[in-house]
DNA sequence: TTCTTTAAGTGCAATTAACAAAAAAGTTTG
DNA sequence: CAAACTTTTTTGTTAATTGCACTTAAAGAA
């Protein structure tokens, strides 16, 4: 069935990013969701090249560096309004390779010069974004033949520095984990005590006491018990809890 | 005696900025000194012109980005194997404003077409240094007249977004402080403990108690008192510490 | 020696976190 | 229908940390 077709949509061309975008700086996304007590980021994933990469995209002429970074979220998962931060700005010069993106073209049957505007050398801003994994719509790129969730501690091979980069991104999430309260945005509407003790615990990569996790959290007042429980086996059942997002100060 | 003089140093022609350094990205850098009981960071300041700025400077072709980071704080104080973080990458479009920069080259007797490539949007990314204010040697660049530490609490008028870059870089290096560790890069060799606090007192704002400083700072062990004293009045005289790097663990 | 002044250390209350045990709320079973 | 079982939630008890007042230490001056 399926037979090699030809491209169908085409990637800009040299002049159009030329005219239209900044040169030389891109922005790589982690986005992170949490799903089945796993911690997983959503990867690109390219046919006939067994290659994996971060969400990207670049930066319109007229376009704030961080509303670029909202769009080029807002592409990949069609959600805004999303938790959203800057991490860290890459630019070293071991991750100006051309080698995966050449294979990523080649995959795709674009015949690419050596110095076509895909294989100079970009400086990467990275962001890092918190999604509630039942609301996003994975979407491909252009290049790309699928855009899915990965299990973060199963994780297939990145091209060039993208596993750094997703180090780095989770490093700061732990780093703001507590400071910013921002673990609730990787949950759904509602949840019981023990599945947001279970994300701190994947993303903090340790067990926590429970009493005294739970102590703590309820005395940060932020969080609303919901009326309703949950239909359960032979035991008492647990609380269903909700992000009191009035209730936070800042 | 001072007569109006022919710029004798020349700015990067347009060609040998293209040719030599990333277009349409630049670094700033908010370079922290303590002095005297007060935060201080440098500035440029421009002849002619009432205007200050961040140090800043572009990245070459060639370079990482880190390292040209190191290199311009090098060019301003002369300093190697300083604390250096990048801290954020600022890309608003709001930033890009011609005026300063249009009077700042007039300032020195250039006469700008309105392309010129000091002119175009950079997108800039942050770095903040913490030096010790007695062994930096300010360093004006090709267009600045002056190289000076000022207060923090009694900044000049900046260009362009240079104070949100400032008040940025200053809530990074609070939220850093007790995290890393990293206060003693502001100190010189040797330092009592009044200084020391003196130091954290002024970076966060706010008073600390002296004993619960004191036991704290103590108990962390990175702390070596320094058999010397202080030639001192008609009082006891307080010992000299110094920060114990091989004792930090990391 | 005694006084004055500033530095450094100590003891205790108050707050916060760690650990342990008990109570609560469902369902199943005899 | 009550006793048993299971998981959640709350309540104490102990240990660690911090805030605060006070004591001790050191150095020159009277």
């Amino acid at each position: 069935m399926n037979l090699k077709q030809p491209t169908i949509k085409q990637e800009p061309s040299s002049k159009e990013f030329e005219q239209n975008y900044l040169p030389g700086l891109a922005i790589d996304m982690v986005i992170f969701g949490f799903h089945q007590n796993q911690l997983k980021i959503l990867l690109l994933q390219y046919q006939n090249t067994g290659l994996y990469a971060l969400p990207a995209g670049f930066i319109r002429k007229d376009e704030n560096l961080n509303d670029a970074a909202k769009r080029i979220l807002q592409e990949r998962t069609g959600l805004q309004n999303i938790y959203l931060e800057q991490f860290y700005t890459f630019g070293d010069m071991s991750r100006h390779d051309k080698k995966p993106m050449q294979k990523i073209m080649r995959g795709k049957g674009i015949n690419a010069k050596d110095d076509h505007w895909l294989l100079s050398r970009f400086i990467s801003v990275g962001y890092y974004a918190l999604v509630d994994y039942t609301k996003a719509v994975p979407i491909p790129d252009l290049l790309s033949d699928g855009c899915d969730w990965y299990d973060l501690s199963n994780l297939p091979p990145l091209i060039l520095d993208h596993q750094d980069m997703m180090a780095k991104a989770l490093t700061t999430l732990r780093e703001n984990l507590d400071r910013k309260l921002i673990g609730f945005n990787l949950m759904p509407e509602t949840f019981t005590m023990a599945e947001l003790q279970s994300l701190y615990e994947t993303i903090l990569g340790q067990q926590l006491r429970r009493t005294s996790f739970q102590r703590k959290l309820l005395n940060l007042g932020i969080l609303e018990r919901v009326a309703k429980r949950w239909t359960g086996g032979a035991h008492k059942a647990p609380y269903l809890y909700k992000f009191a997002s009035d209730k936070v100060r800042e």
